[in-house]
DNA sequence: GTCTATAGAGTGATAGAC
DNA sequence: GTCTATCACTCTATAGAC
């Protein structure tokens, strides 16, 4: 019989997508089975923890990501073009609002106290590293704090609200203002 | 054998408490039984139609508890005061940052579907009855949309981000800084 | 006695683990 | 595929209000 060879990478990726649709719980084996066309062989050799390993794994790569493509530049590159690409790489990544962000989705749901680790320095992560840039940049701390904040809180609700309106819209919008602001700020 | 009456709208907020906590996924009826205290027979007859009637039914009483407190005060009422007022429930309502939004939870994981129509007349009311006592407050349709928006996405991103934090105390610095600048546009 | 609401064992289906 | 645990849900017996 025909076989399909995947590599851990890709059985990651396939994966992920999975549990972004369906969340933590809805995504059950058999789903992942089907969507992924990975038999349950490939997914317990892969992740031998089960389900729990493979959002751990999932969470970890989705950081991994972020780290490469967005907080370090904010930690070390100039501070003004990081900030701009900041942006762009936001609505790369999320799509235009049509992806969810699964860590935050996680956030919510029970799956929280399992990850609670993960996802708090995520989220951590990039405040301090967008604050940090606003500081190099040339805000004061506390202001630079609260910006950051706030452009991370901004995002992860026009996610949200994006979804839940079903419209993708939103997103790009409070993108902008949020940019606009951050822009008014520096100069 | 012992037994205790409950009556309906006991159960919906004893079993929406489960639901906020585990997620739709998550609050399995073993769990909705034992932290509720209501048996089987007592969920099935209050939900003849079981998990789902249950979640429509918490989701359409949290709606009228919105619609009351906040969105008819917001569009019938003297528009800078219900404003201000609306902090207040909204910090009243979340628990100052320590309650999740159910309804935002939902619109994120895989009941989305199941339930859009509910997640998206409770988010469009509120930006609208928001959008129009700023016009009547005097602002321009277009920058009353748009602070409206911000408002609401603000909120949900904030009551996000609290819990992924675990730090309660964003959710108060969001909320803070959202009524600033809406009282700012205002002057 | 009648009737409604509750208790909780029991159902088949399906979950995740291996 | 096989396993056991657990899922959503059903059903019968009966407690308690009248």
């Amino acid at each position: 019989m025909p076989r399909t060879i995947f590599e851990k990478p890709d059985a990651i990726a396939l994966v992920a997508e999975v549990f972004r649709e369906l969340g933590y719980e809805g995504a059950s084996m058999s789903n992942i089975t089907a969507r992924t066309k990975l038999s349950k062989g490939s997914l317990y050799h892969f992740f031998p923890g089960g389900k729990e390993q493979m959002a751990a794994e999932i969470m970890a790569h989705i950081d991994d990501w972020f780290v490469t493509e967005m907080f370090k530049p904010l930690e070390e590159g100039e501070p003004r073009a990081a900030i701009r690409t900041m942006w762009e790489t936001a609505d790369r990544y999320f799509r235009s609002g049509r992806r969810i962000c699964l860590i935050g989705a996680f956030a919510l749901d029970e799956t929280r106290d399992r990850f609670s680790n993960a996802i708090r320095s995520y989220f951590q992560r990039w405040i301090e590293a967008l604050a940090g840039a606003l500081m190099r940049a040339g805000l004061v701390s506390t202001e630079a704090q609260a910006l950051a904040e706030e452009a991370v809180v901004g995002i992860q609700g026009a996610l949200m609200l994006a979804r839940a309106l079903g419209d993708e819209a939103v997103f790009g919008r409070i993108l902008e203002r949020l940019k606009q602001r951050l822009e008014t700020a520096l100069c």
